[in-house]
Parts: C-alpha cells; structure tokens; sequence
DNA sequence: GCGGGAATGA
C-alpha cells in the first residue's frame, strides 16, 4: 500500500498531472482528485505543491477544496497552523464545517484560547454549529478549566438540541470533571441513554481526577454489571489507584489478576502502580519484590519504593534504594527527595535527613520546596527537637504554610510542649485554618494541661467559624465489600455481633493484663465515661468485625481517617497477638487540602514495630466514602 | 461529501 501511495505522489508532482478537464470529469470526481492529492501530502513543502496546483486549477473558490485545504494543512501532522489561517482567511464566506476545522486544529494544536475566539468569531459571522463543533469546545474548556465558558457552551448545544448526541455527552462529561463539577458531570452521564466505552472512561477519570476513589469503585461495579468491561490497561491502572486509596486489598490483588490475564506484558505505569498498591495496602514484602523484578525503573518507580519504604519505617532500606536510582543514573528529582527526606524522618534518622536536604540542592540543583521543609520540620518534631523545629521554621527563606505549622503543632502534642504549640496554632489560625483538626489538636492540649475553660474557648471558636469535629472512622475490606464504622457506631447491620465481640476481646486483654488508657479521651467527663468512649472507637468495631468475619490468621488491614489514640494502639497489639493476626493500620498524611489531596500517601505501619505515630489530620470527608462499596466482578 | 468523544503510576 505504501508503494501505491509513493507512486501516486510521484505522478502529482514529477510531472504535474494534466489538470482534470471540466468536460470530460464530472465535478464530484474532479473534488475527490483534490482531495486525494491533500491526503497524499506527507510534509509542508508537498502541501504547499499540491496548494498551488489546486490554485492553478482554478479549484480553489470551490468551497469542497478550500475547506480541505484547510482540513489538511491544519490537522495533519506536519501542518503549520499559520499557514491554515492564511488560506482560511481567503475564503469569503467560511461555513460550519470551516470553522470546525479551524476550531478542532487549535484543540490540537493546545491553543484553546485561539478556538474559542474562533467559535465566536463563528457565532458572530451567522455560520451555525453542529453537533461536531461542540466536543472540541467542551476539550478546550476542561484544559482551560474554564467553567463558566463551558456551562455557557452547553446551554448554546442544549438550545440547538445536540445534547443528547453520545460525543457531546462524553466530552461534557469530561469537561465537568475536569473542571471540579462532579455533580454536572453524573447528571450528564445518568441521563445518557446510552452509554459508550468512552462514557464509562470519561466518567471514571472524572472520579479518578477529583480523587472520589468510593464513587470510581461503584462506577466500576455499574459497568461490569451492564456488561460495559473490558479490561484496558488504563482502566485497570486506574481501577488499581482506586484500590490503593481506599486500602482495598483484595479487590487490588483481583486487579492483578486480571492484568495478568489480559495483558500480555505489564509496562513501567502498570508495575510501578500494583507497587505502589501493594505496599500502601499494607504488603511491603509484596511490593519489594515486585520491584526487584521490574525489567525497568525509572523515577516514579524509585519514588513509589521509597516513600512505601518510608512509610513501613524502613527508613535505611529507603535510601538504599535511593543509592540504588542513583547507581542507575536516575536523576532523582523534587518528589523523590520529599519520599527520601520522610524516610529520615519516620526512621528518626535526624543527620542522614540534614545530609539529604544538604545534597538536594547542592548536588542535583533542586530547590526545596514548602514540601521539603514541612519534611525537615516533621524530623526534629519527632526526634523532639521542638526549639530547633521553630528556629527553623522562622529561618526558612519562603513563607511556611499551614503543613508546616501543622507539622510542628502535632510534635508539640506529642511532646506536650504547650508553649510551642500555642504559637503554632496562632500561625495556624492568622493562615485563617478551616481544618477543624487543628483547634481539636490545641484543644486537646489544654484538657491534658486541665486548662478546661481554655478549651471551652476554643471549642467555641469552633462553633462560631462553623468548624465541625471530622467524627473518626475505619475502613476494612471483607469479602470484598468495603465496611465503614464511626466511633459509637450503632448503624452496622451487625451491630449486635460486634459489640458481643468486644466485650469478648476484652475478657481476652483484661486477662492478658491491658488496662484501658484514657488520658486521649480528652473531655471534661469521668473515668467510666470515658472508658465507655474509648470502647467504641471505630478502629476496635472495625478490628471486631474482621475478627469475627475473616478465617484464622488472615491479616486484617484497616484505614482510618485519623490517627489512632494511645489505647486503640497498645488494644491492637495485644489483640494482635491475642487472636494471631496480623493487623495493619492505615492513616492519612498531612497534605493541603483540595482536590487530588487523596492522591498522597498515606502512611502504614506494621504493629509489632512502630511506634505510635504522630500523624493526625483528617483528610477524608465524610462524602468522599459511602457507607459500604459493593464489589461486584 | 470532508470532520467528532474517554483513557494509566509518586
């Protein structure tokens, strides 16, 4: 076929081709001798021979001919979009399909500013669109994350009545996504009546996108259910991100499966994902070997490793592999160093971090970032280097936001450095913080010091800024279902079950000498009170429910949203022991909060090893995780 | 007549 077409261009152009007569071709043969002359151009330079020959012709102000002339030169790959212009611009009276070419090209071409301008300029000049102007639209307008322009848009396609066309609707979908209008991109995709490929993907990035991993969950159950799947590696590569945030192990290790069933080799994004999955699922041992494996690394591979390592406190096996990238050749970059800089500090290596920080900048010229710092701030809080932490925080040559703040405000906490942490907070609140946790943490603080009408300020700053307390809750995945508890919880169907555990576990601790910690239950109650409060934290439901639901000795990994109390801690490494399982705890990292934030890590830590972590900040809310996700394959 | 949508990892 390539030979035909090399043939064809040789006849075009060495000699010329006789131009068709008018007399003895009719004019749709005569159109289509033009339009497989443009398609046989392979460059700018054959463009421009077969431009001047449809001129010489006399085809030019032939409206089939100027438009793909413009189509041409426009949308191939090699065309220059100045040169489409200047035709464009000579032809009087350019039509819908004119401007749609114009329009697409620039889509393509990233200058979405250029196609908006055109598709007014097309308004104005009275050419009508179509339904195959409005989803290059709608892609400029999710790049540009222009909502406004976009609602604008849809109302011109909904008053033409293109919007029940499937392309418009999957691009609205996307676009909605993008934009961070979630709802708007449902209520498109529910209304369709019916659903492509592309629909199922569009929405799922657009849940993906606004890290909404419970509603990606159900998009999937939905479309196996209507026969919609099929396993494309991106969708899997997504479906494994989904798994990786909500810590659902089992259906991550089904998404293995059917990755190796139906794809033949797994690339770097598939390998360097089912790591990452792995390990912040809880298997570090999984993971490790899996990237011990990988024919080829490269830096999101390295990072995923060193940050899982960092997160288990594998903190001296995380820079060995950070050796490793180098050996290798590997550039490491600025999120390679936040992985290598929270190993440091999660293993308490307090010079090895100074020393990385050091060599960041000197030897691989990256500027730390507010991320960086946050990192080196994190390390001296928990090595308890308090004071240093603050003379830090004042020397740091760009402003420290309320990671930072929040960073040092939790090791104070931990410390029970009040001093400190109230100037902590004070930063916390003149950044005018809208996390609630921040005035629980300094809260809390002054109940330990029994400074009660301090807290009653507090709390009543709370209530007038109209902050709630995000109420704590766990995650565990059983039969593949994604179970949730809130602290108290009476709504599980098995309620009753689980508290006849608990109180079962609890002969269980009491006779292996555990007695319940309270000094976290930080309300002016009394001790019976606060056991009682302490009974019914989400974690225990969540741990009693496993017990009681999985066989003997299947480990059982649970997420929460905040960091576990003192007591849930010492509860989950007697029970550990007690009923021989191993139980893995998931909770979030501090991160700025929008969209994406679920996207960060989330440390994990092995009971039997770590201690009690200092990490505290909510970052699921409460919509962002259905009470149950049903799993269905 | 010529032209359209979605889509992977820290």
């Amino acid at each position: 076929m390539a030979g035909t077409s090399v043939l064809q261009r040789t006849n075009f152009f060495s000699p010329p081709a006789d131009p068709p007569q008018s007399s003895d071709l009719n004019l749709r043969l005569k159109e289509q001798h033009c339009l497989s002359l443009l398609k046989s151009c392979k460059n700018l330079e054959e463009f421009k021979q077969a431009h001047a020959q449809i001129v010489k012709w006399g085809f030019f102000w032939n409206s089939f001919s100027a438009s793909n002339l413009v189509a041409a030169c426009a949308l191939s790959d090699w065309g220059s979009m100045d040169y489409a212009c200047s035709i464009f611009r000579q032809i009087d009276d350019p039509g819908t399909f004119e401007f749609n070419t114009m329009i697409r090209a620039y889509v393509k071409d990233m200058n979405f500013g250029e196609a908006l301008a055109f598709y007014c300029e097309m308004l104005e000049r009275g050419a009508e669109p179509d339904n195959f102007t409005y989803p290059a639209l709608f892609k400029a307008c999710a790049w540009l994350k222009a909502k406004e322009e976009g609602m604008q848009i849809h109302g011109h396609a909904f008053k033409l009545g293109f919007e029940n066309d499937v392309y418009v609707q999957n691009s609205l979908i996307n676009m909605y996504g993008k934009c961070g209008q979630i709802e708007h991109a449902s209520a498109v995709f529910e209304q369709m009546d019916e659903k492509s490929v592309a629909s199922w993907s569009a929405i799922i990035a657009a849940y993906a996108g606004l890290g909404m991993w419970s509603e990606c969950l159900m998009v999937f159950g939905n479309m196996s259910g209507e026969g919609c799947w099929r396993p494309e590696e991106s969708t899997l590569v997504t479906l494994l991100s989904a798994c990786t945030h909500l810590s659902a192990l089992d259906l991550g290790k089904c998404t293995h499966g059917a990755l190796l069933r139906n794809i033949s080799e797994l690339n770097v994004i598939v390998q360097t994902s089912l790591i990452d999955m792995y390990v912040k699922c809880g298997c570090l041992e999984k993971g490790l070997s899996l990237f011990h494996r990988m024919a080829e690394r490269n830096q999101m591979s390295y990072t995923v490793m060193i940050s899982g390592l960092a997160m288990h406190g594998h903190g001296e096996e995380a820079l060995r592999i950070y050796s490793m990238m180098l050996e290798e050749g590997l550039e490491p970059d600025d999120v390679v160093y936040v992985g290598v800089l929270s190993a440091c500090s999660h293993a308490g290596l307090v010079n090895e971090g100074f020393e990385c920080f050091a060599r960041m900048e000197s030897e691989h010229r990256i500027e730390p970032t507010v991320q960086h710092y946050g990192c080196m701030v994190d390390l001296m809080g928990k090595a308890g280097m308090i004071n240093e932490a603050l003379e830090f925080i004042n020397s740091m040559p760009i402003k420290p936001n309320d990671v930072v703040w929040r960073s040092l405000l939790g090791a104070c906490r931990v410390r029970c450095n009040l001093e400190i942490g109230e100037i902590a907070a004070k930063h916390l609140f003149q950044l005018n913080s809208q996390n609630p946790g921040d005035y629980v943490i300094l809260s809390n603080m002054y109940a330990q010091a029994e400074k009660w009408s301090e807290v009653a300020k507090i709390r009543m700053e709370m209530a007038r800024k109209g902050l709630n307390q995000v109420p704590g809750f766990s995650l565990v995945e059983v039969g593949g279902i994604i179970h949730k508890f809130v602290s108290q919880d009476t709504s599980h169907p098995r309620c009753k079950s689980i508290y006849d555990m608990i109180h079962q576990m609890e002969w269980q601790l009491k006779f292996e000498g555990y007695t319940p910690d309270t000094s976290q239950v930080l309300l002016d109650v009394n001790e019976e009170e606060k056991i009682q409060r302490s009974k019914g934290h989400s974690q225990k439901l969540a741990i009693a429910f496993a017990l009681i639901h999985t066989s003997k000795g299947t480990p059982i990994r649970i997420a929460t949203n905040l960091r576990m109390c003192n007591d849930c801690h010492t509860y989950t490494k007697l029970i550990s022991i007690i009923y021989e399982r191993e139980i893995t705890v998931r909770f979030p990292k501090r991160a700025p909060i929008g969209p994406k934030s679920q996207k960060n890590p989330c440390p994990a830590q092995r009971l039997n090893t770590a201690e009690v972590p200092d990490v505290t900040i909510s970052l699921w809310s409460q919509e962002q995780c259905t009470e149950t996700t049903e799993l269905t394959w």
